[in-house]
DNA sequence: CTGAATCCACCCAGATACTG
DNA sequence: CAGTATCTGGGTGGATTCAG
């Protein structure tokens, strides 16, 4: 019904990498992974997604609500209150990016090893 | 058996975090998603992976070869031939990379449109 | 062919201070 | 509370050159 197979983030100027980026980034996947618990508000994101900065935090989760994947729900009271979620399709990318990192935290203590044995073999002087 | 749920991405200092960025990683992603076809030479992936230069190709393979994902095999006749794949851990990883990917990628029609409106939304002047 | 090494420009990301 | 603005240092990534 649709065409199918068309963009290809192999190709250097397919607007699906930007996206990928914004999706798999370093603060963008944990911010559409923390969502993943439910909606939540800009300084609770910002407690759970340790060590991300005022400044990467607003700017990765504008990048997402951008992209359709996050929803930005303002609460015009004072103090003010700002509430962010995922979109269906966020849901699903967030899922598929969960399992992905689970995968990744159940596989730590092989990979560990890994990087032992490689840093000895190439261990300098 | 062994002790569970033991690294979280989300805390500052985990391991697992720095793996995270060589597997999702702009370049790493792309690496693993080519060697998900199979086996694969330094230049032919350099040419799979379009827009990669050799610094980062190389660079990002490394990474992913100490994180015990991709093994290098070096055939040393002559020229050299380098053959790069994914380890067992590897292809599980590469295979939700893709997944995620495939899902992106079919939702860019609608991600365009997000953000075609979000443009428009938030038009200068 | 497959990298390593060097140089360098640029951008990103952190810190800080300020606004709504 | 939820950002924006500005400044700045350091890291990243590209081009080029050299080596195994």
């Amino acid at each position: 019904m649709d065409s199918d197979v068309d963009y290809d983030v192999f190709g250097a100027a397919c607007p699906s990498r930007p996206v990928l980026e914004d999706v798999t980034g370093r603060w963008g996947s944990l911010a559409m992974g923390a969502l993943a618990d439910g909606p939540m508000r800009f300084n609770e994101l910002r407690r759970r997604v340790e060590g991300v900065s005022q400044k990467m935090l607003a700017q990765s989760l504008q990048a997402l609500e951008r992209d359709g994947l996050v929803n930005r729900q303002v609460q015009s009271t004072f103090p003010l209150k700002v509430e962010y979620s995922l979109t269906p399709t966020g849901e699903v990318l967030a899922a598929k990016l969960l399992d992905l990192i689970g995968y990744l935290t159940g596989s730590m203590p092989s990979i560990l090893d890994a990087q032992q044995s490689y840093d000895q073999a190439h261990a300098k002087t």
